[in-house]
DNA sequence: TATGGTTATGTTATAACATAACATTTGGGT
DNA sequence: ACCCAAATGTTATGTTATAACATAACCATA
């Protein structure tokens, strides 16, 4: 049987858990899941708002950092630091290991692309660095800015 | 006469506000003077504390807000959101404009590198975020990581 | 199935960063 | 001297995040 997206990506996410000997929580789903529900990036007491909206469940903002940097570690969810915000990795499903992902973060809307980069992205930022001995921790880029829909709405 | 760096730093500053006809006030240039005096980035609260250290000066943080809005809209600082703190330009005394600088930002000691880039760099990363049709503003990559001087610390 | 260690979650408090809204003061032109 | 605009003060509050300690749930194994 072919799964929805969302279920694929729910089963991966339960899959790359139970392969890391960490326990995927019946809250820990939950809270994925509102934000997988949401195409946009949430803050923490943005999701704890929409747990209690959409799925009636009351989970205390303190363990929703919690579960963030639970699911942050597996590479689940993206902290969005621009804007303060967390959302799911776009390429949960995908095979391969991206280097670098570019986030093309929209201010207004907090809608999040992303957009896989090849090594030479990191190489090139890389240039300069080497010389000033500076250790890259970043494991992504942030790129601010107005997306497509919001462009053209503010054009208005 | 020869000016120190700073001295120089400052009087450039004084010159861009009179350039664009707006007041650098006594306020504002002690803000400045704090931000001059310390290589690190500081966030506001910082700024406030160090100005009743150094200054013995007492300036509500709103009003560094506020302050501090100003001098990054005449490019004389920087906004680094990924450890929300600010830090003066490294480039003020450059004739040239940069593109896209990327700021190497320590977390640990908060020391920012400023790396002029070339106008490669905003192509490459710009590279994909046509196709989205997104439209940049960030003034700057941030690169997250240790320092030489912290690294060489944190591997005792 | 009792026990004990580990992991997860709850709870409370507070730190840290940032802005809203409105009042007052200051500076400079006429 | 007067007025307007810009700057600063003041108070309150919003927003994001973490510290510290308590309790509960899970699960291996004795």
């Amino acid at each position: 049987m072919i799964l929805a997206k969302a279920e694929r990506i729910l089963q991966s996410a339960e899959d790359i858990c139970s392969k890391e000997g960490v326990r995927f929580t019946p809250k820990r789903k939950e809270i994925f899941k509102v934000m997988l529900h949401e195409k946009k990036a949430l803050s923490a007491y943005e999701i704890a708002d929409k747990l209690e909206e959409i799925a009636d469940v009351s989970i205390p903002v303190m363990s929703i950092y919690r579960t963030l940097d639970f699911l942050e570690q597996r590479g689940l969810v993206h902290k969005i630091i621009s804007i303060n915000r967390y959302s799911v990795c776009a390429h949960i499903l995908c095979e391969h290991k991206h280097e670098m992902p570019r986030l093309a973060v929209c201010t207004k809307c907090r809608s999040v692309d992303e957009i896989a980069s090849n090594n030479s992205i990191k190489k090139t930022l890389q240039k300069g660095l080497n010389d000033i001995d500076f250790q890259l921790e970043s494991r992504q880029i942030e790129l601010v800015g107005l997306c497509s829909k919001c462009t053209s709405q503010s054009d208005q």
